[in-house]
DNA sequence: TGGCTGACTTTCCAAAGTGGAAAATAAGCA
DNA sequence: TGCTTATTTTCCACTTTGGAAAGTCAGCCA
């Protein structure tokens, strides 16, 4: 039986897990925008970044040259996958709420 | 943009989540079982099981007039609520990746 | 009734994770 | 050089999580 999966760690916490989520339906998004979207200071995101960029799950692109500088974050192609992956385990977990009666012969 | 949803920590919690999926997919479940289902200890797992009692998330069944004491666990119709709630949150998250064709090709 | 056992529950404590403020750093510009 | 904007680091407090061990409770046995 391994209707228990287990997540990454990293990928799943709250805060990182709508990283993700946000870079995954856009290609890239602004360091400022993400901030914002998920209501933390700067220091907090840029952690929680650097731990991702760390395990290799996003790409900052410093964008330096127009005056002012700026930071577009991007899943890489692991971290696509990683978030994907993540999904899809709790996917699993949906599918074990969905269906319905189960659960009959557990008397053991 | 609602597309960045805020989690119930409650259940969120790796080990609580699995909780939840099991209890989901089970009428009933045994103590024991879900402790090796999640490999925590049992004090851990007493913890875990005391929170989501106190929300009302679960409920426990003492078992006790067959000899020995056992303690099954089910979830309360809050508590599918809240799981499914949840779950219907992550599967937004889901929606978020799942339209493209991802894993193949990223050159990110 | 006293003691034993099994099945949790509580207490105590260490380790990790998270969050924010503020100082530090980087890059461009006056 | 000094200012400003944008991010990163450092420092620190708080919460969570996990396990070991002691404690509790119910039923059994002598």
């Amino acid at each position: 039986m391994t209707a228990v999966p287990q997540f990454d760690p990293l990928i799943h916490a709250p805060g990182r897990l709508q990283i993700c989520a946000i870079l995954s339906a856009a290609d890239e998004a602004e360091f400022a925008m993400v901030r914002e979207a998920i209501a933390v200071s700067d220091s907090v995101l840029s952690k929680h970044l650097k731990q991702l960029e760390e395990a290799g799950y996003i790409k900052l692109r410093k964008q330096a040259h127009a005056g002012r500088q700026r930071t577009w974050l991007a899943l890489t192609s692991a971290g696509h996958k990683a978030f994907a992956a993540h999904v899809a385990e709790l996917q699993r977990l949906a599918g074990m709420v969905a269906p319905a009666p189960l659960g009959q012969g557990f008397s053991g």
